[in-house]
RNA sequence: GGACCUGUGGAGCAGUUUGGAGUGCUCGCCACCCUGUCAAGGUGGAGGUCGCGGGUUCAAAUCCCGUCAGGUCCGCCA
């Protein structure tokens, strides 16, 4: 069909005859010879048609974008002043001695380019021609080299690529399955897994010692930028070893995924911070270690015997006050403090008290007038704020502050150009085991307490003779990796121990019958000789933004679903056919009406 | 479930604040011209349910209500 990849002619080819073949990418046609610019996989490269191969001149007159050709030709050198330093080819051209239309083209429902920002819902609905386009074309070929890095690591450490089954049953992660309907047993459904969790545990049992696979998982829950109902992890596992094994094998293989991608050098070993110290310093379990310098203070001693209404009632209901200083914020204008209040009212806040240090070591603030001069003077130094800096105070419940400040850490960091260029990696840590179910919201058993993570994961070795007598500040033998504000992947060691898994399960009220019910399965096999293990899920997705640089998910996802889970190339989901559900014993709700 | 942003010839936008003829810009499309372009150039032309429905008004792309689609976020989700 053809002889070389276009974009991959160079000077070396030259009086070389040649056969390539690709869309035709433009058409600059000037009667007596025309340049048609073709493009495959490889690139782009200039085909010319002149009269003396008038069967390709008449060809190129015909052709028009994105109609697919074959073109006969000799690589020639370009003259001198005409070369195209834009281009990989830009050095030589086809002369073509015939042109073939292989297949003629509808104009295409946007242009094939980078330069204009199309409306994601054309783009989506027409993704075979969104993929054409070279950023996108750039994109599937990066997350490829990656998941082509990610085999050579694990084959290399000796991990052994299984499948696990993708028509399960529910298992404990606590986001919402798919269900699909089982026909040889109505009235009775599969779900989709949300992770091979459970498979890849028993894969240890069974003595595989180091497992992965690039799994795809589902999770029927509310989509964001970063989230897709479908994604894929990178899912691990690994037996007689520890959490040092886990981090020491994954900073090994984030490295050399960087470096084969984007020949970037990451620095190993990463940072690592414990929960309590990621959430204290920055109000988030990912934080985004490349803004430099904006760390939250904490200011309930401050504040302790205050006047100021708002913080002495949320103090005294058990609340906190947190604040965060922003270098120079005193430029910002009345206006700016006031659409910040108003984001913060968005995310639920009473609101967003604020204040600017002055040269003289006073507060300029509608506040002010309320505070006491040691209660400013502890603000200052709490915060570390100097003349001519914003002061920003985060009052509420103390889970509710110190997430609205570190959400404020990042939009502050975003609107004013404080995040530093590269990729900042680093492990959060010593999760707690256990919150309480009032926070949650959910209960995996029945007591007050639910698991962080899911009823497997291992206490710390200081925690284990005694996780139940200080739940809340129990901590997992738990790892987070985190870059530039993601969240990359999450793992823990698990409990192999039958009487801890006992006691746990007893912990959260979770009683016999029902643990044989939900994961009798997994008990049964980790009482038949489990290995110690533990391991990590990556989110494969999210690595890929990350290495593209992109800021949404469904850019590195070839057919990816819109926020309402539509395909709109596909029209997915779609109706029913009476048939299909009689199979299945399914009969239909009525719609819901709206009222 | 909630908040906010967007929706105007095939594409990207302006026009909406302050109602007055479907007005404009760039690209694309069609025809013709054109022998060195590379986002080719020139001349001419076609192409519109201003997302959809309702309301206010002498008059609605513009104001009001509802609704649909896409996006960002909160809740949700590791």
């Amino acid at each position: 069909m053809r002889s070389h990849a276009g974009g991959e002619l160079r000077a070396e080819h030259a009086d070389e005859t040649v056969t390539i073949a690709g869309w035709v990418d433009t058409r600059r046609d000037h009667g007596g010879v025309a340049f048609l610019d073709l493009r495959d996989r490889s690139g782009i490269v200039q085909v010319v048609a002149d009269p003396e191969s008038s069967d390709a001149l008449e060809a190129a007159h015909r052709v028009r974008s994105e109609w697919v050709i074959r073109v006969t030709g000799t690589v020639r050198t370009r003259p001198e002043g005409m070369r195209n330093p834009n281009l990989g080819t830009g050095d030589i051209e086809v002369a073509a001695t015939s042109i073939e239309v292989l297949s003629e083209a509808a104009t295409p429902p946007f242009p094939v380019e980078d330069r204009i920002e199309v409306s994601e819902e054309l783009r989506l609905t027409h993704r075979y021609v969104d993929l054409r386009r070279p950023r996108m074309g750039e994109i599937l070929k990066l997350r490829s080299a990656a998941t082509s890095a990610i085999r050579r690591v694990m084959d290399a450490n000796g991990f052994l690529d299984v499948e696990t089954p993708i028509l399960t049953r529910a298992t404990p992660e606590g986001a919402r399955d798919f269900l699909v309907p089982s026909r040889l047993q109505p009235g009775e459904s599969y779900a989709l897994p949300q992770s091979p969790q459970l498979f890849k545990q028993l894969l240890m049992v069974a003595g595989v010692e180091r497992y992965y696979q690039i799994a795809r998982c589902f999770r029927d829950e509310n989509l964001r930028a970063d989230r897709q109902p479908e994604f894929t992890q990178l899912d691990i596992e690994l037996s007689f070893g520890d959490q040092e094994d886990v981090i020491g094998l994954v900073e090994e293989l984030l490295a050399s995924v960087w470096r084969e991608t984007l020949g970037v050098q990451v620095e190993a070993p990463f940072p690592r911070l414990t929960y309590a110290e990621a959430m204290e310093r920055f109000g988030s379990d990912k934080p985004d270690l490349r803004i430099d310098g904006l760390e939250l203070a904490h200011l309930d001693e401050v504040f302790a015997d205050t006047e100021v209404g708002v913080f002495k009632g949320v103090l005294g209901d058990g609340g906190s006050v947190v604040a965060l200083a922003l270098p120079s914020g005193g430029d910002m204008t009345r206006r700016a403090f006031d659409e910040l209040v108003e984001w913060a009212k968005r995310r639920g806040a009473k609101g967003l008290a604020w204040g600017v240090v002055e040269e003289d070591g006073t507060l300029r603030s509608p506040l002010s007038k309320f505070m006491s001069e040691a209660e400013i003077a502890g603000v200052i130094a709490t915060t570390g704020a100097s003349a001519g800096d914003a002061i920003f105070f985060g009052a509420g419940p103390r889970t509710f502050a110190r997430d609205l400040m570190g959400a404020l850490r990042n939009h502050l960091a975003a609107e004013r150009d404080l995040i530093g260029e590269g990729f900042a990696f680093c492990w959060v840590v010593d999760a707690p085991m256990f919150e309480p179910v009032e926070d949650r919201g959910e209960a995996v058993g029945s007591t007050a307490w639910t698991p962080v993570h899911h009823p497997f994961t291992a206490p710390t070795p200081e925690w284990i003779d005694r996780f139940e007598e200080a739940p809340g500040e129990a901590l997992s033998n738990a790892y987070d990796v985190v870059c530039n504000g993601y969240e990359l992947g999450g793992g823990s060691i698990r409990i192999h121990d039958r009487e801890v898994q006992e006691r746990v399960f007893r912990f959260l009220g979770i009683s016999d019958e029902d643990a044989q019910e939900r994961f009798g399965f997994l008990l049964r096999g980790l009482a038949h000789g489990a290995p110690p293990h533990g391991g990590i899920a990556l989110g494969v997705d999210r690595i890929v933004m990350l290495l593209a640089d992109a800021t949404n998910i469904r850019d590195v996802i070839a057919f990816p679903k819109t926020q309402s889970g539509a395909c709109l190339l596909t029209d997915a989901p779609a109706g029913y056919e009476p048939q299909a559900l009689a199979d299945v014993g399914l009969r239909l709700a009525p719609k819901p009406v709206k009222d």
